[in-house]
DNA sequence: GTCTCTGCAAAGGGTTTGCAACGCA
DNA sequence: TGCGTTGCAAACCCTTTGCAGAGAC
């Protein structure tokens, strides 16, 4: 698979922007790349747990809370104030999750943008961001 | 305004869901409906106290659950662990956030369905549901 | 009169933070 | 060696809940 080269490109990445290597934060990463879902801290810390990786709980929350500054995974509430964390190193797309198995497939921006450039005429609104999700059930599920 | 017209509808659903009328659940839909932003518990319940309305954050937040219940009601996270809550009676939008005065504009919802549509037949989801916002600056703040 | 709703305060629970030890660069 | 990072546990704080009294219908 390429999460590999996924998890490779991100340690460039925060190695460029001054953030060090650690043991505890690949483990984080490689657990969160091979997790093609929504995952809360509290679950992605058991998981580890279970792999013996020692990784504390709080260290799990900065590590999420960096890899969101570096733009490599994206977050969402998931239940009663609870957060749900993605690893999405691409630049910028949308998510189509399957709410039977919690599954995500990538969707590009294409149309999106499209959309916006209609709408900034529209509401003479000066658009800098989006968040587009969407939810249904994946082709195995069905 | 078209406040009241609102309104008045959000009463008769409300009754027609066996939803009793109250004079706190009332001055929070008033409240809420006057804001045209998303706004968190503690500011709606803020907001009521410097009125002089007399209701609880526990009433507040429980009735901002029955909002969403009912569908006139959106919710979104603001701030850390925060939620914000928006008065949206209308059936299915999306929103144009500025992020600068917090003002919001509906958007309809027309053009994400023509883009659901093409996305079923490219990854072969059944879409029940999406979620889409927009951010950045309205006209008057620019 | 019945049954929902409210207010208060306490409990709950996800997330953050302080600080000393650790370890990457 | 210096400074960012970690672990632990306590602190935080938004949100929910229990219960008795109030109020809508």
């Amino acid at each position: 698979m390429s999460d590999t080269r996924e998890v490779e490109a991100l340690r460039a990445e925060l190695t460029a922007r001054d953030y060090r290597i650690t043991k505890q934060r690949m483990k984080i990463v490689a657990e969160l790349a091979s997790v093609r879902r929504y995952v809360t801290a509290r679950e992605l810390h058991a998981r580890l747990a279970r792999a013996r990786a020692g990784v504390g709980l709080a260290t799990v929350y900065r590590t999420l809370e960096t890899l969101q500054a570096v733009g490599a995974a994206s977050a969402r509430p998931v239940a009663r104030g609870e957060m749900g964390y993605l690893f999405c190193p691409v630049a910028h797309h949308h998510h189509a999750v399957c709410t039977k198995c919690g599954k995500v497939e990538d969707v590009p921006c294409r149309s999106a943008q499209k959309f916006e450039r209609a709408l900034e005429a529209d509401l003479r609104f000066r658009l800098t961001r989006h968040s587009l999700d969407f939810f249904g059930v994946c082709a195995r599920c069905s």
